[in-house]
DNA sequence: GTCTATATCTTGATAGAC
DNA sequence: GTCTATCAAGATATAGAC
């Protein structure tokens, strides 16, 4: 299972498709763009690919493999629920933060991703850490739904910074707002205040 | 300024181009796709506007537009501070379920636009009703920044609406979750318990 | 204002030499 | 495993009749 320093021309061309589906998504990248990026001729990438789709969903798969392990990590930490939960927000913010292309391929397959890709999404990719934090969530406010509670405290990150590009032109925005440690803080300050004193609904 | 019941032609493209960006996105549908729809030939197309890209830009303007009204309406009706944050939290949920198009366009905006876009998104849009929701995030929980106060408000909302469709392939799911008037209950719940007893961090 | 016809380009994909 | 050459389909866009 250990891979060779030296990487297969099937990753490089997956690890250079994956900015340009990221930034253009599916339709708006050619067979030709990947192969420019990758200095080869089109006609060779259907050599290590069946097809464009093939590709895609290679990419799609190698992009979000191994991304939920630091999550999962994260909670599994020993501690005080609150501080699970704090090092949960903190590795969610700067993971995002650090991985643009994956924040915007999630987005994209949001949208564009059908009952296969999705289910496939949810259950390869976030089961687990959801799982951990469902647990979390419990401990940390059992008189509201959890997969709501869950699902709660992604957004107060992710929704951050996935508007960080629009939130830019609205009232009240300065630089600091789109950096990931003081969205992480803030989403702290506000579940802190919410599920501090034991959740009394 | 009363426009006549019947809807102009170019009206009538925009209307039926619009679900078909939603769902496939700009590269996703051919102006022979949109020609179908409104049942012409897609060289007629032509006639009511100069390309594709101008076609598409006009059709977001007319999803886009007096979007914003509502929720600056239900901000501004008087009432206490939460009183007018449970409105806001309501129109913002039943509205989005009641437009699925606009909120897929509304992501795919934020994906594919370019700066100018953005720009014209943010201010055109939802300064509004984002200043408004500024102004009350100010007096319902002054010890925080308002910024974020006020997109965490929206991300308690926006975030469970646009993450439906995956969610429905995570652990604790259910049927009920993803209704607006739920979604909206629930992030008033936690909205409430947060600034309820005056903000104390 | 819509049609048919068509020019021009780009796309995904294949064939076959090396 | 990569190349050149090429096909067939689909794309945007235009020209000109009605």
């Amino acid at each position: 299972m250990v891979t060779q320093g030296l990487i297969s021309t099937r990753e490089d061309i997956l690890e250079r498709a994956i900015p340009l589906f990221a930034r253009l998504g599916f339709h708006g990248v050619s067979m030709r763009d990947i192969a420019a990026e990758v200095e080869m001729q089109a006609a060779a990438l259907y050599h290590h690919f069946a097809d464009k789709e093939a590709l895609y969903l290679a990419a799609m798969a190698y992009a979000f493999k191994d991304k939920s392990v630091v999550l999962t990590q994260a909670i599994a930490i020993p501690g005080t629920p609150l501080e699970r939960l704090n090092r949960f927000v903190e590795t969610l913010a700067e993971g995002m933060g650090r991985d643009p292309d994956f924040l915007a391929l999630l987005q994209r397959e949001r949208i564009d991703g059908n009952e296969t890709r999705l289910k496939l999404l949810a259950e390869e990719v976030f089961a687990e850490p959801f799982d951990a934090l469902l647990t979390l969530a419990k401990e940390i406010a059992p008189a509201h739904d959890s997969h709501m509670v869950a699902i709660s405290i992604c957004a107060l990150v992710m929704y951050h910074m996935e508007t960080a590009p629009m939130r830019r032109f609205l009232p009240g925005w300065h630089t600091t707002l789109d950096q990931p440690k003081f969205i992480a803080k803030h989403a702290m300050a506000l579940l802190a205040q919410l599920f501090a004193d034991g959740d009394q609904k």
